[in-house]
DNA sequence: CTGAAAGCGCTTACAG
DNA sequence: CTGAAAGCGCTTACAG
């Protein structure tokens, strides 16, 4: 409204005589002031258009942002399209709100445009958390060079210098085998998102193995191949995108390339939604034709009754909050394993 | 690891012999220094353990914070529940990233602890969008007395001097009484959430329309009302919270208090299914025993067959980016109305 | 209760 | 290509 320069405290205190440490007392300290000073500032504060010490140089000057960086692996829609990552965001913000420390997410954002600049080495933030990002991040790596207090959430979990929470994936996933094993299953399809950091969408063979950034996924591989007798085979369908639609046309894709398949885990419940919906849409019963089990427990898991392995999402974010919140600095890194478990129910039965 | 004082800009400047604006230069216009001169730089940063250039310190230089502050009704856990607003946050997300802007979750929390400060006054952002926050909420206020881009999703929509962006919840809800009162519906349920800031669940009676704060709801009921014969009649049933597990527990309470019910409307598609599954729980058939329709159109609708008022949930969150990006200050305030559309699906049919 | 003054860490014209 | 200097808007001891 005003087309004179934008109020700042100086200003206030210039245009009433006073000297900034007054009113910015009335604005930090207001117990400190008379009252008449009080009013006097305010009343010029409202007509001038002041609606109190700026953000930015306060922050500046207090030298602490009251806010914590989330950074997700690429754009943030896809994260948020999976009601997993969204639960662990609803864990961390519950702990973080205790602390009244605000959330600014930050998308890792394909590679890096220019070659040196992270979102992550300008936020203004007090601490990260990372969620899921590849071994060798270089958002990650930027992070840690700040020496700010960072938490990763379920991967990197070993290359890195930071606390860390996440799942026993490889035991997690040893669990499930063993139930496939135990149903009859031999010829296990999986279908998992992204392995690496290229765009790919197919079998997962040994190239894409021997580039694979994503050790959760590597790590449940394993552990299903442990988890199932010695005669089990495990055939793997690799989708760049954890979507529902990705779930659908992988389930296709496997059951097209081997039809010897009578079972199909998938590596997140929101992929095996997408396969539910493939299988019945090809006309297919579930478990009669083929068994098609998921991972997370997101609540529309039980709702459709998918056999699926539960992880405590919002607790993990909960936790990563807390290890954010009590880093020491320069303590050790810390590694806390939460609990999983299988959680049976209508998707999975013995192959026909 | 050094115990030396945190190594900033000036002091890597002394210790090289350089001035602040060279060093300043390294890391803003490499291509001003000669290569001699970053080398020295870099290294020496690397060995201090200096990271760059101070991200609080740099911000408040440049006057811009590069970040937008997304305010939510109370508490953020509950925002993040609801896929809807999730995918609003993820449009939203998807244009904010295409001007390399970064997103601050800043909840509205429980009223305001100490009088007068809210998050809001403190948050360093460079513009506001808040997602359907009551009429008079003080954090909106506060908002607007800093004078920055602010942009209103949902509601409050008139009663604010901002850009805004919405539905016509009055048409879209009157399209869905009319489609029930052509299917021969008279006695229908609502099943909305909170009208009020007070925490309360129950019948809304006239006590609580008058205390009614939020805009979409009051809309949605004249709508309906509208859309029904003149002999139609509405039973609405309130739930604080907007959860699965609330709206079962409406579904259960209003089917007892009003058994000449025949069809429900919930106001999100979060209610609906949880109305669907206390249905089935009560062994009701759907729409045989009773029709249920929601609104929205999450994703999860189409996939349990849910009659539902669809709006463009991912776009309304680029729309109020693109309000927020292309804000003129001092024009007048900006009103956008999204499209919705009835889709017409397997939970509603004819009474028996 | 109020004021004078230093200084938080940086970037940006500008001069050389 | 490099440097000297101003100044962004504020808060905080400290003195009075």
């Amino acid at each position: 409204m005003t087309t004179s320069p934008r109020p700042t405290l100086t200003s206030i205190a210039r245009s009433l005589g006073l000297s900034t440490a007054t009113i910015s007392n009335v604005y930090n300290h207001p117990e400190r002031v008379s009252d008449g000073v009080r009013d006097r500032v305010l009343q010029a504060a409202e007509a001038a258009g002041y609606a109190g010490p700026d953000a930015v140089a306060r922050r500046f000057r207090r030298g602490t942002s009251d806010t914590v960086g989330v950074v997700f692996t690429d754009e943030m829609s896809f994260a948020l399209a999976d009601p997993a990552s969204v639960a662990l965001l609803a864990g961390l913000s519950t702990r973080l709100q205790e602390a009244r420390l605000n959330m600014l997410l930050l998308p890792a954002g394909p590679p890096l445009d220019d070659s040196r600049v992270s979102n992550v080495m300008s936020a203004v933030v007090d601490g990260f958390i990372f969620y899921s990002v590849p071994e060798g991040d270089p958002h990650l790596a930027a992070a840690l060079r700040r020496r700010l207090p960072t938490v990763v959430v379920d991967e990197p979990r070993d290359s890195v210098d930071a606390d860390w929470v996440g799942l026993d994936d490889g035991a997690a996933a040893a669990d499930l085998g063993e139930h496939l094993a135990h149903l009859g299953h031999r010829n296990i399809g999986v279908i998992t998102s992204r392995l690496g950091r290229s765009r790919y969408n197919g079998p997962a063979d040994d190239r894409r193995w021997s580039e694979a950034v994503y050790s959760v996924q590597r790590n449940r591989i394993a552990g299903l191949q442990s988890g199932l007798a010695d005669d089990g085979a495990l055939f793997v369908e690799e989708r760049f995108e954890n979507s529902v639609e990705a779930g659908a046309d992988a389930l296709q894709a496997l059951l097209v390339r081997h039809p010897e398949v009578t079972a199909v885990c998938c590596f997140g419940d929101v992929l095996a939604i997408g396969a539910l919906e493939a299988a019945r849409r090809s006309g297919l019963s579930v478990p009669g034709d083929v068994t098609i089990t998921g991972f997370d427990d997101i609540p529309e898991a039980a709702r459709v009754g998918l056999t699926t392995v539960q992880q405590p999402l919002a607790e993990k974010g909960r936790v990563a909050g807390e290890l954010l919140l009590s880093h020491a600095h320069g303590a050790a890194p810390r590694k806390r394993f939460l609990p999983t478990s299988l959680e049976v129910r209508a998707t999975s039965g013995p192959p026909r």
